[in-house]
DNA sequence: TTCCATTGTTTGAGAATATCAAATAATAGC
DNA sequence: GCTATTATTTGATATTCTCAAACAATGGAA
């Protein structure tokens, strides 16, 4: 098939549309022989002459009239083309795709969620709660929200909450059978409830606090989950000690359900990073949204933007 | 109205089609480096990034996915509009307007017309009969055929025919109420119809040949046309003695409508020509209609081909 | 794991193209 | 004929494009 290079056509529908080369030449912001020049070549190109040309004017040939009712209709929607998408980067209305856990809503998105959905009435936003660390290419999404050890590599990541508290927590009907322990080397001898990182397959280590030194405690992990949600459920059960984030729990703990236990020891989890790929930074509306969630982040301890490469942070 | 520069375009479209830059770059012919380059530059201008890039594979990002939607089928019209521009100067198929007389159409076409037209089935003719000089330029007419003095200006001419048989005529009944002149000067003292040229408003002067000169006679106007036809249709009605192309006329003369007269001092117009602007010179079929007929004039005396510039030849 | 084949990117040099200002040519209206 | 305006040519300059080669990165194979 053979090539045909289109370009030289806005010279073309310019001087049709202004009349002439000069008038052209100006709203095109170049010399007049420029204009003459590149119209040559075009001619010369297409094999046809498109002008009849006099000093003081210049008029369509029929093969002129041809290209102009059939490039001008086409250049218009090329045109249109470039501007949506040029517009894409610099508008602050459409959707957002983000990707996240359960956990990152309730503890990263939710206490913003109103005040950001409020503040950007023309921004929608696309919630896909996903315990799996999706990819964010290839699934369409715009973002994702992660604990900062599972971000995946080569993304921006900002942070946008301090670290998580956490808390170890069982049903009272648990405790009373099995007694509540009052240091962290008691929780080996419980039955804990455990949780897997789905994608990376390993099981998340509990993490203490005790006499300003933290120390990782591997108990017996009775049950395990690929989910948050889950080890809380099965908490609630009875059917052990659990650890996570205590956003999670804050129901269950007004009604009973669960207890907490240990809170001098219980270490904070890392903070939620808001993640993207590089080629997304440009886009506006998650610029917004970048913005918006970093300064709802009160303390600002950790740096607050981190470009991950390959090993997680 | 901010412009909105399209080119890059066809790199940009190339690259999805191909789904790598490589195999982009070769089917564009160019280097694989000046495709990168070349959607870098792009990207920079749209402000967006508009792939996901590994050094495996090249995918689309949303802003990919909206300008590729939107900028293909345009890139296609556009590329048919260019397609069809210059198939144009190509082309052997199409229909050729041109502005004639009637006594051109005599003379110099409808000898010819019918092998013409079958040898090039796909030309189709428009003919405008038109006794004054139209502008072929803004009328929409590829050429016109035309007697050598009275060509326009900044036209090519081509000769189509060999110099014209010229007669003197009028209506048996005319020459027997006033009787038959032998020589030219009898001219004088008759009834003349005479023809003025409607462009150029012009009476059009005789000519007759005697003794080897060529000598211009003046003789008494009684009616005057302002087309051939008119004049012959004066004379067959006795009104006087007219002169004109041969060919015009020789239906009458057959009939006995009309006779000749003075033959032998009768004197050759000027052949016909084809004309038309220079920027229709690579128009095919035009060239077809001129080569055609060209090869069709026997005699070759004149020059055959004459650019005239501002005074007729 | 290490290596390899493939692909995207950068780089600096060179080629091609675009642009400009000024000179030139041409024409419509006065 | 003169003038104002316009298209074109021209030669110099600036910009852009392109290439080849080196480089970097990645997915798959040994």
């Amino acid at each position: 098939m053979e090539r045909i290079p289109t370009h030289g056509i806005e010279v073309f529908l310019t001087i049709v549309r202004e009349g002439s080369m000069r008038s052209a030449a100006t709203a095109l912001g170049v010399g007049a022989s420029a204009v003459s020049l590149q119209l040559k070549a075009l001619e010369e190109r297409l094999g046809i002459e498109l002008f009849f040309r006099t000093t003081r004017s210049v008029e369509l040939t029929e093969a002129g009239r041809v290209l102009f009712e059939a490039a001008a209709p086409a250049h218009r929607d090329l045109t249109y083309a470039f501007k949506k998408t040029k517009e894409m980067a610099r508008s602050t209305t459409g959707t957002l795709r983000l990707s996240l856990s359960r956990g990152a809503y309730i503890a990263a998105l939710a206490p913003h969620l109103k005040d950001f959905l409020a503040d950007n009435p023309g921004i929608n936003l696309e919630l896909s709660w996903n315990e799996e660390l999706v990819d964010i290419n290839r699934q369409g999404f715009h973002c994702g929200i992660r604990m900062g050890d599972v971000l995946s590599q080569d993304m921006i990541a900002v942070r946008i909450t301090p670290p998580i508290k956490s808390a170890f927590f069982a049903a009272p009907s648990y405790l009373r059978a099995h007694g509540t322990p009052v240091r962290p080397r008691d929780l080996l001898g419980h039955q804990c409830v455990r949780h897997r990182h789905p994608t990376s397959g390993m099981l998340r280590e509990w993490w203490v606090s005790e006499d300003g030194q933290d120390t990782c405690i591997d108990p017996p992990a009775r049950l395990i989950f690929d989910s948050a949600a889950g080890v809380i459920q099965a908490a609630c059960e009875g059917h052990g000690i659990g650890w996570s984030m205590k956003a999670t729990m804050q129901e269950h703990l007004k009604t009973g359900e669960l207890a907490t236990l240990l809170e001098p020891f219980a270490k904070d989890l890392p903070p939620f990073y808001l993640y993207f790929p590089e080629q997304n930074k440009r886009v506006e509306c998650l610029r917004l949204l970048v913005n918006f969630l970093k300064s709802q982040s009160k303390s600002s301890v950790a740096p607050d933007a981190v470009a991950v490469t390959n090993s997680c942070s």
